[in-house]
DNA sequence: TACCGTTATTCAAAAAAAAGCATAATGAAA
DNA sequence: TTTCATTATGCTTTTTTTTGAATAACGGTA
């Protein structure tokens, strides 16, 4: 019989930069999807994150590294675009990278957790 | 020169249960506080939570395990009292041990991060 | 030039989370 | 038996966080 782990180590990583929060979880997605998906709105809507928000996360990640990671155009056939930056690009591998080895982390953690649960 | 990161890899760590949330900083915080003042109350007001918050994460933390990791007791001198049980001390432990291979996985990551930042 | 859907932005509304207040119960000690 | 500060609990208020509506600007394309 395989020993079921009831508890379980768990949590969350981010990237900061110069002035706080630079990457994580939800901005990383909102990357992807806007290199899928080319739009903003798109992606906002693709992941039920608002517009407004994701919109502000674009402008604070462009704000950060000395290039864009997203650049936006408006009007033009369809009413505008979105695309990802090489550093944009990167930026998300990089996180990813980061969250791999995180992920390889609490499970390994977990393993030697030895907590008696209640009764259940 | 000493190379400055401004970049840095950051995180929060917790442990989860049958019913989720179990262990955390503020959790974590709340039961040594208690450990050292021997009152909920004490304990809450020393890190600025609401009383009312604290005693629901005790009553939280105790349904988890099969032993209380509180055991408070009403009335009496001074008007009752609590104390870290065994298994409470040993959750407090472990969780630091958690945390400190934590923090030198964060540590070791953020020399990797290799973002330019803007121009500050 | 008129159209289109998106970007860009403000501001009010709603939802969620936390804090604060009030009060009963408790039981050892004086 | 009176006192005391804390535990225990519900309920209201406040604060914080998110969301949603509304609108101007934009510029290829037909």
């Amino acid at each position: 019989m395989k020993k079921q782990h009831t508890f379980k180590a768990n949590g969350r990583i981010w990237i900061d930069g110069p002035d706080g929060a630079f990457l994580g979880y939800g901005r990383v997605e909102l990357l992807e999807k806007i290199h899928e998906l080319g739009s903003i709105r798109k992606a906002a809507l693709a992941m039920k994150m608002s517009y407004r928000q994701a919109w502000e996360f674009v402008q604070q990640m462009n704000q950060v590294l000395k290039k864009p990671l997203v650049v936006a155009n408006t009007g033009g056939k369809g009413g505008g675009q979105a695309v990802l930056t090489e550093e944009g690009l990167k930026a998300v591998e990089q996180f990813r990278e980061f969250n791999g080895a995180f992920q390889e982390f609490l499970a390994s953690y977990s393993k030697e957790l030895t907590f008696k649960p209640s009764s259940k």
